[in-house]
DNA sequence: GGCCAGGTGTAAA
DNA sequence: TTTACACATGGC
């Protein structure tokens, strides 16, 4: 068994799982991958909120919202001027395509959302992973992190790590959910006992 | 007060 | 193809 399988049960027996966007509002989802670009997840969380709390976390009402208003009630989650464009165009495509993405290939549905302005690959996959059950294994800031520590792979293109993952766990949509959520987890706690030190 | 967070697009070397 | 820079808030 290779490094990277053993890696999962060592993070899954410490950490536990982690439940990461279960819901199955594909709203929310595909706005807090947009949110959370470079951005901490608290502050996405605030953003959400104040959507949800003028029941505005809904493709068609994002769509309609006035310019200044959305970028008001996204502030918390910084970058608040691009994001708000990005979130008009990445609901603009739910709308008319949530339907089919549940039918599309992996790699189709991949292609479509890269299309989109604003959304490249982390947020991409985010979104066909989490949103839409695709087998992607998405790659962040904490996974390049992680594959440097423990000797998987370094200065990598982001597709190089994917598919190291994806070569070694075979497509598995749960499975990279969890994996990815447990990587965060554990560059989270890296980074907690590093400032405390 | 400075550094950084679940990135992306654009422009210039 | 690589590197630099803008984008912005909130926690520590």
């Amino acid at each position: 068994m290779d490094i990277i399988k053993r890696m999962y049960r060592s993070l899954y027996n410490k950490y536990g799982p982690q439940g990461w966007w279960h819901s199955d509002n594909k709203c929310e989802i595909v706005v807090g991958a947009v949110l959370t670009q470079n951005t901490a997840w608290p502050n996405v969380e605030r953003a959400i909120n104040n959507l949800k709390a003028e029941g505005a976390l809904e493709p068609n009402i994002i769509l309609s919202m006035e310019e200044n208003r959305l970028k008001g009630l996204i502030r918390p989650s910084g970058f608040y001027n691009q994001k708000a464009l990005r979130l008009k165009s990445a609901m603009s495509w739910l709308v008319s395509n949530a339907k089919k993405a549940k039918r599309m290939e992996r790699m189709e549905l991949r292609g479509q959302l890269l299309a989109i302005n604003g959304i490249g690959k982390e947020t991409a996959d985010s979104i066909a992973l989490y949103a839409f059950s695709k087998p992607i294994f998405v790659i962040d800031a904490y996974t390049r992190r992680f594959c440097a520590e423990y000797g998987i792979m370094e200065d990598g293109e982001y597709d190089d790590y994917r598919l190291c993952f994806e070569e070694s766990l075979g497509l598995d949509a749960k499975l990279f959910n969890e994996y990815h959520a447990l990587i965060v987890a554990w560059g989270k706690s890296r980074r907690a006992a590093r400032t405390t030190n």
